[in-house]
This record gives C-alpha cells, sequence and structure tokens, in this order.
DNA sequence: TATTGTTATACTCTATAACTATA
DNA sequence: TATAGTTATAGAGTATAACAATA
C-alpha cells in the first residue's frame, strides 16, 4: 500500500508572499504566572505525537526559511521530481488533498517558478507536472536541509531507537 | 518545563455547526492509475510523524464525532477542567495560540454551554474560565472516549513498546 | 456518462493591530 | 505604561459545487 501524506499533516501555513512566518509566542516571552495543570493529557500518544510534531515543524521552518516551501510544498515538489509528467490529480489524491486544493498548491509552485504545466500527449484535457531548472536545483538544496533537518531530529536516539521509532510510528 | 500544546499541531477544524467534517477521499475510492513514486519521503522522522498522526487524527474524530470537539478544543476543556478559574489569556498561552484565538476557542465553547467565563474577583479586567454542568459531564464522557482512543493508537504495540514510543518522542 | 482542470464560494484556523477598561 | 479582553481584518489551508473541454 503506497504511504499518503495526510491534508492534515502537511497543513502549517506558508505566506502569500513566499516566507513562512513562524511567530512563536508572537505576544510576550513571559511564562503565565501560574503553572497550569495540563492533567492526564501528557499521557496520551497523541499528545506527545503533537508534540513532536510541533518540535520538528518547528525545525523544518527555519530549515526552509527563505524558500516559500512548506512541508506540504515540499512533498509537492519531491513527487513531482520523482515522477516528472504526472498529472495534478493524481498528485492531489497522493498528497491527500482535494483537486482544488492540488491546483493551489500547483499554482503556488508555479508563481514560484518550480513546476511548469505541460500539455498531456496523451490526453488533451490534462497537463503534465515538470520540474523546471530552478526546481531541480531548489529541490537538490532542499534534499540536503531537509536530510540534515531529519538527522538533527533523530540526534538525541541511536540509530537503533530510531528504527525502533520509526517502526512503531507505522504501528499507529 | 510545562508541556505546550501547538497551534499547529492542534488544527484540524470542526465545522461551524459544531460537527466536524472528515471527509477523506470525498472525490473519488479508485486508485491512481499508476503507482506514485514517493522517493525518499518514506525515511524521514517527519514523514512517519505526519501519517502517524493522521491516522490518530483520524481515529480522533471518528472518538469525538457528534460532539463538536476537536483536538484542540478538548486540550482547552481538560485545561480548564484541571485549572478552574483560569484566565484565558493563560489559556492561550498554554495552547500556544494568540489572545485573539483564545477568544475564539472560548467563544465555541461559550456556544456549545461547556464553559462559563465569570468576573474574576481579584482583577476586573479579567474573566475565570469555569466548566459548566454539561461541560463537565461531556468532560467525563470525553476522557472516557478519548481514552479508550489512545488505547487503540497503542493496541498494535506491547507496553514497553508504548512506552519506549513515549520516551522516543520526547527526545525529538 | 465520467474525468481533468478550473473557478467560485465558504469555512476554519491563526496572526496582527487597534480599541476599552482596568491595573 | 502595561495588561485582559475584545473586535476587525487578513491570509493560509481545505472543502464542496458547478462549469467547460475532452474522454
Amino acid at each position: 500500500m503506497p504511504p499518503r501524506i495526510s491534508r492534515s499533516l502537511l497543513k502549517p501555513a506558508p505566506r502569500a508572499s513566499g516566507e513562512p512566518v513562524r511567530t512563536r509566542k508572537a505576544e510576550k516571552p513571559g511564562s503565565p504566572p501560574e503553572a497550569i495543570d495540563y492533567g492526564n493529557l501528557g499521557n496520551f500518544i497523541g499528545y506527545e505525537l503533537r508534540r513532536a510534531q510541533m518540535r520538528l515543524y518547528d525545525d523544518f521552518f527555519r530549515t526552509t526559511k527563505g524558500t516559500g516551501i512548506s512541508p506540504a510544498l515540499y512533498g509537492a515538489l519531491v513527487l513531482v521530481e520523482c515522477n516528472p509528467g504526472v498529472q495534478q490529480g493524481h498528485l492531489g489524491k497522493a498528497l491527500g488533498v482535494a483537486r482544488s486544493g492540488a491546483m493551489t498548491m500547483v499554482d503556488r509552485l508555479q508563481s514560484l517558478e518550480l513546476v511548469v504545466r505541460r500539455p498531456s500527449p496523451h490526453d488533451r484535457r490534462a497537463y503534465g507536472l515538470h520540474l523546471t531548472a530552478k526546481g531541480s536545483r531548489l529541490a537538490a538544496e532542499l534534499h540536503r536541509r531537509i536530510a540534515a533537518h531529519d538527522r538533527r531530529m533523530g540526534e538525541k536516539m541511536t540509530e537503533d531507537e530510531r528504527r525502533q521509532l520509526m517502526l512503531l510510528l507505522r504501528r499507529i
């Protein structure tokens, strides 16, 4: 079964201008006057999963800063790179978004000049998606940065533990 | 250090009417004509984290169906329950959202008649948040359902493995 | 009739900024 | 001057529904 990237998990938002904003604690750095009781929240897998992903997203956005690429767009970029000529609709399905959502994503990638739509030779309704030269270059750069990012995410565990983590995550 | 629930990790959206919609694959059940190559995506911790959370969110929304409670609102409900009289702003900080976001969440909980704002005895600018009787009942019900949900999430691993997973997640 | 891309519309989530009452 | 709550506004993300062109 091919893995799927979920809509809800690729969400955090790039800005219109292309520059992701992560205004963590924009309001005030000061901590809440009284410690807050989180009850049973910390015993839930879902809670630790969320916290882990929060930290990971923070690092991801620092990693891709200046590129305008969110996790969702990176996923799309990888898919176009690995499947040159893929149809927009298929991309959307693979990413778990509706066609209109795929439309928006590809529009964005096109406006960043990373991806082009070329008429499909077989189906005059469809377009094939391809990386531009600029898109290829950025993809290569992002692969490097994101591989380093992913290593950082696992730097506090051994290689065995990392494998164990991946296995356990797949069992959820 | 008190745990924090991230804005970006509590995101998936409840509907205005209160009923969460999870139209997974609303477009077509059919699989893409050709298998799609996901490249190196599956070797990233972030990717597996996202997939795991996607599955978890699906189950969470099935679990809370009919209540209008999203993960974010459940978090808020727990915090109000565990910290009766907590100020809205402190709640927002604990949840990692701006004051206006806390406002929206509390408005929602109030419109669901789960939470009330009572004037603070010490500070005439502030309100204390409290569960209503209905809120207490729903919280109790949700605790049961979500505890079961969390057990389901870990049902494919041993108790030791679950503990290991929690430990590794905290190391990210 | 079904599918591809597209557009229009609507909704949630979240942020910033300005306003008010109070501290 | 700073803070608590509020309101207005804006942008991202995603969904559904309808449409034209094509299969």
